[in-house]
DNA sequence: CAAGATTGAGTCATCAATCTTA
DNA sequence: TAAGATTGATGACTCAATCTTG
């Protein structure tokens, strides 16, 4: 772990490069494992999951397009295909915003529950396995506590 | 902040999620950031970037595909296909490997290291201002500790 | 046969342009 | 005119299959 190219600022005391370049492996290869172990698991796909979970923990358990994305890690334009595929399937619906003509809203069918909550073990457990596990309970505040005050700088700077 | 169905563990003492919820989003934005502004700088894109780093960092400023994608987010076949955009560029070269005539070698060019030096100021402003400005040095240091453990376990498993 | 690398085909994700309504 | 959403075109990325060498 010596001083090399790679980081000019390795060895140095506060070094803004390192947790960065932690944070990109950890994360990428978490992610492909967890993926790999929903296939295998015969659940819905991640991003499935995760537009699937935003709706249940909303009011009504219905979205509007933008609010949807803002909540995931989806570009709008991904959200508006994401649900047709999730409609295709039944497991959303999509109707128009009574209060907004432009608007569109995604609601979860009870079906769509179901692939949810059919999905949770396996989600939780390859966070659990391939992420978690591999940190004490200290560390696991401290990397939430963090990265939350990072999201919340990028939400309040636009 | 408070409990909803989003996290089955929220307000619990230790969270396997909510690090994890809190790394994805963090990442997402803090990496578009960096890819536009290094896009509007007018220089080398990210996944361009980190392949220069690894290679100007390697002994001979050289390595193999796969040792290539081991050190960086990218798969074997994407390496591959990056280098050939690299070639094309002058940024780098491709040799077969002298010691194992399967593997073939990338070797950092002298316009390739000037790309990547033309590009770091940008990738380090980029990194503090997306990223670490939202820390302090204590945050930053446990984010790199915990992290590190992570990708150290999974080079560990395989 | 196993390992390193590349190619073909398909999916994922984004930008710019468009359509509709406020 | 601006905001919400969708569509078309394009590039990024991955899997499976293939080629080559150990």
């Amino acid at each position: 772990m010596g001083a090399d190219a790679r980081n000019c600022y390795a060895g140095v005391v506060d070094d803004p490069v390192t947790p960065w370049r932690a944070a990109l492996p950890a994360q990428h290869r978490a992610l492909r494992a967890i993926e790999r172990d929903m296939a295998a698991a015969g659940v819905v796909a991640l991003s499935w999951y995760d537009v699937l979970l935003e709706l249940d923990a909303a009011p009504g358990r219905q979205l509007r397009m933008q609010d949807l994305a803002a909540r995931t890690v989806l570009s709008r334009t991904r959200v508006s295909r994401l649900v047709d595929d999730l409609v295709r399937a039944g497991l959303v619906t999509r109707q128009p915003d009574p209060d907004d003509g432009r608007a569109s809203l995604a609601t979860l069918t009870t079906e769509g529950r179901r692939a949810r909550r059919a999905a949770a073990p396996v989600y939780l457990a390859g966070i659990q396995e391939h992420f978690a596990r591999h940190l004490t309970a200290t560390e696991r505040a401290q990397v939430a506590r963090a990265l939350t005050k990072v999201v919340a700088a990028h939400d309040a700077t636009g």
